[in-house]
DNA sequence: GCAAAAGTGTTTAACATACACCCATGG
DNA sequence: CCATGGGTGTATGTTAAACACTTTTGC
């Protein structure tokens, strides 16, 4: 009776699914008033001397995320940032050389972390403006488009502009972060009320002087981890 | 020069970033006044007998989206719903057969797509509430609770509502999807003031009439893609 | 004294929230 | 006539948006 109707069994087969997984990375950065994201120049075929995301493929025992920070302290020297994964992008024919799923994370530093030339693996790693850049090799401009468009969403209703400061920083240099990431002017006003308003920051007693101009007050996150707002700009 | 400090040469080696790929799908429906999900027992081992996600390996030549519409259908019969990509799941120990990287989807069906006694694969599928359901396989758990969190936040600032409902529906049924997923009571004046005024419906001529009750308006929605919405509930 | 950026309030409109009673129908 | 859900408005508080001038410093 249960087993009547088996007109169109499915089975698990053990030579299916098969694939190479690697992560990628996009980590975006200001720098010189610019926002800026990593790439690194490919070394090997496919795409010899293109540029593209840092990246490679996982280890055995890793977990993707294990596998991401991996491939960007080999490859760039960097560690320590904010990581989340962005989204995962398997069409078959994304990579020339097999079928290669790719999990992509989405990375933001500030720019003193990004101290490239010290590092091993450093020698063709180099930041771009997102603005213009080089072309990319495989599909990863369709990545870094993506990992902009959630930056764009996430700093309106989370704290995360703290990964691409340093500790101490004016109102108008967190107001220029917001502005470069989302290519427009905001109001001065508006902008410090709400964000003082928000909690999020507390005053230091230094001003930021040497320049010939009115000293600004600097300010820290009072928290530096990840915060979900109940609204945001 | 530029080759002189080669001391931690880095190389894709040709047998790394090995796994097998799966998709799983956590799919939503509402029924009988609840929220409810669509699991399939497993047939084979590991976990066999158990209840878990519909999903299986890929194939060759279809993208990720395309095995989760497959594998749905062919577990549960089940086709032409709302889907998305929603996190994928990597950690080596996930899988007890080896390394299996699952990416997870998300989807939402209106219930008279969720037909499942007619299917194929289906003698094994069911909806359980997502407030009571049987103990999963895998880290399908894990899975089930970010679905259910991505569709609490989704329906916030899209229209995705209209994924869950038939073509015609009343305010209140409308009203009840939001309060089954948010599993908590919204204000009715308040709740159909900033429904009508975000534009998403039209009227219908017809009610829903033969209860013993005053009969209710119909409405549809305006379109049935996604939109998102700048600002919602 | 001047160039440069810092700092500061008010007004208006839009939106969110809280809240209670009458209406139309089928039985 | 009664049980059931359908349908409606107002008042208050909060948030968003628009907008321009004075202050402090280094040179």
């Amino acid at each position: 009776m249960k087993n009547s109707k088996v007109t169109k069994t499915k089975k698990e087969h053990i030579n299916t699914g098969n694939a190479k997984i690697t992560t990628d990375i996009v980590i975006f950065t200001i720098e010189d008033g610019e926002l800026k994201i990593l790439l690194v120049k490919r070394k090997y075929e496919p795409f010899k001397g293109r540029w593209a995301l840092p990246g490679g493929f996982i280890k055995e025992v890793e977990t993707l995320e294990e596998t991401a920070r991996r491939e960007l302290s080999e490859e760039t020297g960097v560690s320590g940032v904010y990581l989340e994964q962005l989204y995962t992008f398997g069409e078959p024919k994304r990579d020339p050389r097999g079928r290669v799923v790719t999990a992509a994370y989405f990375a933001l530093a500030p720019k003193h972390l990004m101290s490239l030339s010290a590092s091993s693996g450093a020698e063709d790693a180099k930041l771009f403006s997102v603005k213009k850049h080089p072309e990319l090799a495989f599909d990863h401009e369709k990545i870094m488009q993506k990992a902009l468009h959630r930056l764009q969403n996430k700093i309106q209703y989370t704290n995360l502009s703290w990964s691409l400061l340093p500790n101490a920083f004016t109102l108008s240099e967190i107001q220029a972060v917001y502005e470069l990431i989302w290519d427009k002017k905001v109001d001065k006003r508006n902008f410090r009320k709400k964000m003082l308003t928000l909690g999020l920051l507390k005053p230091l007693s230094k001003e930021r002087t040497g320049l010939r101009q009115r000293p600004a007050k600097l300010y820290a996150f009072k928290t530096k981890t990840y915060v979900e707002l109940r609204r945001f700009f």
